[in-house]
DNA sequence: ATTCCACGGGAAAGCATGGACC
DNA sequence: GGTCCATGCTTTCCCGTGGAAT
């Protein structure tokens, strides 16, 4: 039934994008100065999370590659390279070898020396979920860099620059920011039938089964496909020719909680007995959770670590802090 | 008003790792 | 190889802030 996983998995850039003219047309003119060996005008793209935002970045800049043959460019998640150096890493990486710069022992500067000496063609730098930057000064450091442009993708606007330096906002201020909405029920639908089309064999679903499916992913592309995928999975796993509506009931919670479920496994052992006592309670003021922790674990590390433990379950969206200051409780996210 | 928590920033200590030097 | 140094990462300690309870 599955003809070609690499069409569901996330990373996966289709090769004609439906449904968001306006935003393509608005981003490729914003890049489009790299195509005269100029940079890049600075790009914001705002909206909630499977709207297409990441797709139709790495899209134009795949199409902008096409057209000229002298671009560099890098993808960073911002999420998973969070820190300054990290994120500075990734980028250098684009720019030629990097046997010589490793994890630890290897200065910032380094790194930054690095991109002072870039002298090659243009380079467009996409920052994925920049609002989960710890470290703000990454876009000082690619703002000054000559040559380099930056695509910068994120989901709440107010919330971005509220959270930036006053300085940093005044100077991103005349950039272009391109603002995504959800997708509606048929435009899923119609990215589910073109999924369908060139991964699966013919038929594998009706045109009522990929309503559903798009029905319970709530205008959030990712876990639409999401939901496909682990349909599909199923499907095949009982060698079955076609997807039969009890798979997708089943598919359901599971597409939906799927990065959730990497999200648990990148976790220590600490923060996973943390999430668990939080699972098991459903709802604990700060003092009781440090408490059951204590219990629980082996070596409880200190109370001020447990805070960046529940900060890092928070940004993994896998708990959520209710309230504020004494009031304060933990809650399971669903 | 005062006390009590909880939060989160920042400094410092401890750890792991690679490179330079012998 | 062995030792020392520099570095980033994690954890801990310290502390100011602010809201709620007393």
């Amino acid at each position: 039934m599955i003809q070609d996983a690499r069409v569901l998995q996330d990373e996966f850039i289709p090769k004609e994008i439906g449904h968001r003219d306006q935003e393509m047309n608005a981003l490729s003119r914003a890049l489009d100065p790299a195509t005269r060996g100029q940079s890049a005008e600075t790009t914001f793209l705002f909206g909630p999370s499977g709207a297409g935002k990441t797709c139709l970045a790495r899209f134009a800049l795949d199409r902008l590659r096409e057209a000229v043959i002298d671009l560099n460019h890098q993808y960073v998640n911002c999420w998973r390279d969070y820190n300054r150096f990290r994120a500075l890493y990734r980028i250098v990486e684009a720019t030629g070898p990097t046997y010589d710069i490793h994890r630890q022992s290897t200065p910032t500067d380094t790194l930054l020396d690095r991109l002072d000496e870039y002298d090659g063609p243009p380079f467009v730098v996409i920052l994925d979920e920049v609002d989960q930057l710890q470290d703000e000064d990454v876009l000082y450091d690619l703002y000054r860099m000559r040559g380099v442009s930056m695509i910068l993708i994120a989901n709440q606007e107010e919330e971005l620059f509220s959270s930036l330096d006053d300085r940093l906002v005044s100077r991103l201020r005349g950039s272009t920011r391109i603002r995504f909405e959800k997708y509606d029920l048929d435009e899923l639908v119609s990215i589910l039938e073109d999924r369908v089309q060139w991964g699966l064999t013919e038929d594998a679903l009706t045109h009522e089964q990929l309503a559903l499916i798009a029905d319970a992913a709530a205008g959030d592309a990712r876990v639409a496909i999401s939901i496909l995928r682990s349909a599909a999975r199923r499907a095949e796993q009982q060698e079955a020719e076609t997807v039969d509506f009890e798979t997708i009931h089943e598919a359901i919670p599971e597409g939906r909680t799927e990065v959730k479920q990497k999200n648990i496994e990148q976790l220590t052992p600490h923060q996973r007995t943390l999430y668990e006592i939080v699972k098991e309670y459903e709802t604990l003021a700060p003092s009781d959770l440090y408490e059951r922790y204590r219990e629980r674990v082996d070596k409880p590390r200190s109370n001020r670590t447990v805070r960046n433990y529940l900060s890092k379950l928070a940004h993994y969206n896998l708990v959520t802090k209710e309230g504020d200051g004494r009031g304060r409780t933990y809650r399971l996210l669903p």
